[in-house]
DNA sequence: ATGAAAGCGCTAACAT
DNA sequence: ATGTTAGCGCTTTCAT
């Protein structure tokens, strides 16, 4: 036995728009009629079908989010600040993700505008960008995450990453580490890109010139770290430090290192991109680049629902290119002299 | 300008109901007027609208999830794993987050149903009886993940809590340690009843007395963990080990251990239930439950959409309680005697 | 093989 | 203050 407005009419004597106006908090309705149609509603037990009203509506109140792998931190933080953001604003959340493959990031855009859902929080592959101009063009919001589309202006919420890998690596040259290296991840990503950048700039601030054998560039994965780092040390010519520029790589590097046997600091410092809590019970504790990636995900969404509802806010607007600044957590696996 | 099935059915020169056809992939289009209908959608750029086509079809193909907070290790395997098959099976997810609290989970619920998702994945607060068999009646199919309902029978994929917590403790007893406490969650769950029975259990077969200054039940989360360490180690009678029953509250606990300044396993031995990537890296690694909690979600999952897929499953049948093995990592947070 | 038309459950413009 | 009705964009039955 279905129970649709039309029943709730029904059983309140009164017309569907009434009871209408009644689930929609709308005016006009007598508080006598309103007690009425309260009634039916809670005697039928009657819920409303979003999917009608999403359709008469053209709005469905729900945000897209297209996130690489929920398993790695930084997306897990992203999502939990996101679905906080878009509760507390009445949104629902369409989940999804890309494993960072261009190809399922476009069928991931294309089933969330085919779901029209109001808004995109995208943290971009940095390809299908004539897709996501369409999108735009057609009226879907998008805010991107953690990466730029190389040479496009979209809006966009992320970290001042060259900054912080340049107070990363300064510190490390700081402390007396001369030869270091760095594990980055594709360059093909504002991420990647830009931590090289901050590294290269401190070389270069300290005139050191840049050696293309400390230079490893990897997939920001786990494996690739632990990869990377064997590469490093495996030869004579080893770094006396390495910055790693993800939280990800870090712990595969970790891993690698203490596979290999070697110590931390002692026969390699090592600095991640990205805290997490554990990094103080590690041994030693890492010293890391901590990133606002809550305040990412929550200032994306907060600027998203903003868009979404008050749509005269681009018209000739500039993108919203945010960067919010990252700090220096020192521990101990850079202290070089004891 | 707009782009409906109106608009491809006029540049086709065919009816709207033949674009559907082809949309659906339906039999019975001439190959020659298919081809005719793709090239308009192409030139169009159309894409459906699934809204309309949802509410037509009285199907959504979208799955609604009930987590409790997806920064917890548990909950985003899970996510991950729902999403997985989901996607696989082409469905959509729908992310939403309880916060262990009965009144937010029953608003997700009612979210959940207005959007009319074809199932829902629910990690249970444990109330909310009657909504949850009032959607049930209404023919949404539900799994439930991770925690029973007292006293109730419904379909549940969860771990086998009582013999993972019973080995634990079993394996700190061979050891040598005698005595042994317990940080155990909410009471009101079956995770936090089921592991600490398991716990009595082993006790109980080394015929060594319960002991209730050496139990103390928190909430599951890291704050909790790290309070209720410092009340068992905080006075002279003190355990030699402890168990403790979910991740999150490991961590608060190891770093309470640490805090208070105390060695591991020297000082007191411990073992966590869940494992962790990072357990390896700990100083010392830490001796753990291992549950296989991908499987869970993956497992329920498939079983969501069978159910969702083959409507005459359920009848007369009686519950599907899957319970998945756990299995010990013996790691150096639990040797008494080296 | 194709088309016409009803209707999914709702909202909103218009009428009373 | 309340009701009537068109229509959101699609699928599906029925006719041809």
């Amino acid at each position: 036995m279905k129970v649709d407005i039309k029943s709730v009419a029904k059983e309140a004597d009164v017309s569907i728009a009434t009871v209408s106006r009644v689930i929609n908090n709308n005016p006009g309705v007598r508080e006598k009629t309103r007690k009425k149609v309260l009634k039916a509603i809670s005697d039928l037990k009657y819920e409303v079908n979003s999917v009608a009203s999403n359709l008469r509506q053209k709005k469905t109140n729900t945000i897209g989010i297209i996130i690489g792998n929920i398993l790695s931190q930084f997306d897990h933080i992203i999502a939990k600040s996101v679905e906080d953001i878009a509760y507390k604003n009445g949104y629902n959340i369409l989940l999804t993700s890309s494993d960072n493959d261009p190809e399922k990031e476009l069928k991931q855009l294309k089933t969330l505008k085919s779901n029209r859902v109001d808004g995109i929080i995208l943290a971009p592959t940095g390809k299908n960008v004539d897709y996501i101009n369409r999108i735009i063009a057609s009226g879907t919001e998008i805010v991107l995450i953690d990466r730029q589309i190389e040479g496009l202006q979209f809006d966009t919420v992320q970290v001042d990453n060259e900054n912080g890998a340049f107070e990363a690596v300064d510190f490390l040259l700081g402390q007396g580490y001369k030869k270091i290296a760095i594990i980055t991840g594709d360059l093909d990503t504002t991420t990647g890109k830009k931590r090289l950048d901050g590294y290269l700039n401190a070389l270069s601030k300290s005139s050191i010139p840049k050696d293309d054998k400390l230079i490893k560039v990897g997939d920001f994965t786990n494996k690739s770290g632990n990869i990377l780092i064997k590469e490093l040390l495996g030869n004579v010519y080893r770094p006396e430090a390495v910055f790693v520029s993800n939280l990800d790589m870090t712990i595969g590097a970790l891993i690698g290192i203490k596979e290999i046997g070697l110590t931390i600091p002692g026969d390699i410092g090592i600095i991640g991109f990205d805290d997490f809590e554990l990094s103080q019970l590690l041994d030693p504790p890492i010293t890391t680049v901590n990133q606002p990636t809550y305040k990412v995900g929550s200032t994306a969404t907060e600027l998203l629902i903003k868009k979404i509802e008050d749509s005269n806010l681009n018209i000739g607007d500039t993108p919203n290119i945010i960067s919010l600044n990252t700090n220096l957590i020192i521990r101990d696996s850079t202290r070089k002299f004891r």
